[in-house]
DNA sequence: AGATTTTGCTTGACAAATTTAGCATGCACG
DNA sequence: CGTGCATGCTAAATTTGTCAAGCAAAATCT
């Protein structure tokens, strides 16, 4: 898992490709120093910006980079099926209402949480 | 977006909750300091690691601290619909709360378009 | 073969993340 | 009033991500 793991599937990735790390460089502006280290392997926490550039790049799936770097992905958890019914009830909300209503909920589940359901 | 927005969210997710920084620090495993430095904006990038075990400690979607901390959300990239992003931000709701968000959701627009903007 | 370029990698320096230790204010309670 | 403790914050220290420069082997060219 982590540091190793990502390295390897990195690696592949760009050779499979036939891509040198200074290409790669040049496209994603990641220095070749840096890329080295990560497929060495010698790199625990990159950050996800850099992963995000490598995976367009490869043309892979940015979630699993994140999953093999060890990094948690959000909807791997659990039961992300059933929020899009909400989603096609509630219809279009701006942003701002996406943060109000996100808080709200919160707030919600707090509430519940000190008087017991 | 970035820092300042992810400490402003962080902050409000901590007061609603009624925890102290050293309550959240440890839940968590991050120290205090740490905490308050995000809070205050002052980390720019933040490891996903942290941000999952704050979502899971306040109950909130790890989706959404990463986005806003300004990392790229898997999934909320390419394809997938608006109204689905949302689906993703907010997590699976109970259909009482769906109940509850739709009729805040008719509150706040409702006095959006009184007091002008 | 020798010169030149390319490629992967290591080193040194810098910045930023994260922790440890500690400071300052506020609040209880003797 | 004091003293003790909780809370939020900051300063210093440590670790680690990231880059610029350079090096050795391999490839390419003449």
């Amino acid at each position: 898992m982590g540091a190793a793991e990502l390295g390897r599937y990195l690696k592949n990735l760009r050779q499979h490709r036939e891509l040198t790390l200074r290409a790669v460089e040049k496209e994603t502006e990641v220095s070749n120093a840096y890329l080295s280290q990560l497929e060495g392997g010698k790199i625990r926490n990159p950050s996800p910006t850099v992963l995000h550039k490598l995976s367009k790049l490869y043309g892979s799936s940015y979630a699993t980079l994140m999953k093999s770097a060890g990094y948690p992905v959000p909807g791997e958890e659990e039961g992300q099926e059933k929020e899009f019914g909400f989603a096609a009830r509630i219809g279009p909300v701006t942003s701002e209402e996406e943060d109000d209503l996100i808080e709200y909920l919160e707030f919600l589940r707090l509430r519940r949480r000190r008087s017991g359901k």
